[in-house]
DNA sequence: TTTTATTAAAGATTATTTTCTTTAATGGAA
DNA sequence: TTCCATTAAAGAAAATAATCTTTAATAAAA
């Protein structure tokens, strides 16, 4: 009852988790140039970023670096996937087929980041009933029906004005963490987990950006 | 010369420029509901923030609230709208027509928000020529007689090894902004905006957040 | 073997962002 | 009209994250 006690015990800060891809991408490469040994000054170069950020972040998963040398590459690339839940692969509902939602459909590299969408569910009766990209999609309805324990995952990419109700359903139906892609905030118990991630957001951020430059 | 001198001339902080498309989303549904007005306080209630972070997030804007009024939606919405840049629509050209590429140029959403891909480039003669959801798309080697002072926003949906050439590419180009789906850190020069927008790190995110609920 | 340069990691400092507090304004009720 | 409750906005404090500094370890060079 002692160990890391007080203060959030072992949350990581999300920019650092943001990172960790970043830095298992740059593993990935460095592994195809046969590098067998990466240090943290030699990542922070590369990447433009601090060294000891770097370290930092590392040091939340298991991996010890080695003085001198710096941190075995096959090592850490083991070691960040499996952290980052890259390696086994979790089933995920898709709520909303219309234009983002099929956008997603199109997106294979999911798989490779430990994420199958397995069904989807949409209102719509021109999509209902089809199959795209070999997902099947049903009417929200048979969700219900459709409880499976082993599908803890849920994509929201509904419109707007149903993002709230559709997440309660979606709640209701046992997901556990529900990747939202609408710009609504999501209001749910503290037991589901609700990932942000509005592309519109970051192009506002980049909009803004372009202009401070500019002037 | 005095005005707003120090610290960054203005500004604005990245979780705000984040948050703002947000506000936007739900000013768009208190629209819907016939309200003309609302205040921060209420919008803090309904979306689970901060009163005064809403406040000073918009105060970023040219918006003034009302006291014991609050903010005129409609006034709001337009204000929004036009400090985001979500009102004009910027060109873009995608790079990297694979599987994520795919993904963006079937959605529309885009549009909504800004921005048009008016054109795709890849290498792989299996897609170069053929035109996917209206948009043509070339060979890489074809930018350079293409570059168009109109087009200023570059997607990056190419391979992670490619990711740092092909980003210089586009600078070379003109590109001015470059919206980053790739999980490399590209490095350039401080004249053009990289945008990162990686979803991978936002699923490792909310895997983490989950496994954390769990135990 | 001894020295040197490089490294990971822990701790301290600084910067940024969020939350709390105070102030002044004002529409509506009494 | 006068008072009260609610509000925006500015400023202070707290929490969080990034950067800087120090320490100890150790491969490689002398």
């Amino acid at each position: 009852m002692s160990s890391e006690n007080k203060k959030k015990e072992g949350v990581v800060p999300e920019p650092s988790l943001r990172r960790m891809p970043c830095y298992l991408a740059y593993l990935k490469l460095a592994k195809r140039r046969n590098q067998e040994y990466v240090s943290s000054t030699h990542i922070a170069r590369d990447m433009g970023v601090d060294p000891t950020q770097v370290t930092k972040d590392l040091s939340y998963t298991s991996i010890v670096g080695k003085t001198r040398v710096g941190y075995e590459v096959n090592a850490l690339i083991d070691v960040l996937e499996d952290f980052l839940g890259f390696r086994k692969l979790d089933k995920a509902y898709l709520f909303g087929a219309g234009s983002l939602g099929n956008a997603l459909l199109h997106d294979h590299g999911l798989d490779q980041y430990g994420l199958r969408i397995v069904a989807a569910f949409d209102i719509d009766p021109k999509v209902v009933g089809r199959t795209i990209e070999g997902v099947p999609i049903f009417h929200v309805s048979e969700f219900e029906k459709m409880k499976d324990k082993n599908v803890e995952v849920g994509i929201l990419t509904v419109p707007a004005e149903f993002a709230q109700n559709v997440a309660q359903q979606m709640a209701e139906g046992g997901i556990k963490g529900i990747w939202n892609f609408t710009p609504i905030r999501i209001r749910l118990g503290d037991k589901v987990v609700v990932q942000d991630t509005s592309l519109y957001a970051h192009l506002a951020v980049m909009f803004n950006r372009m202009k401070n430059i500019k002037k």
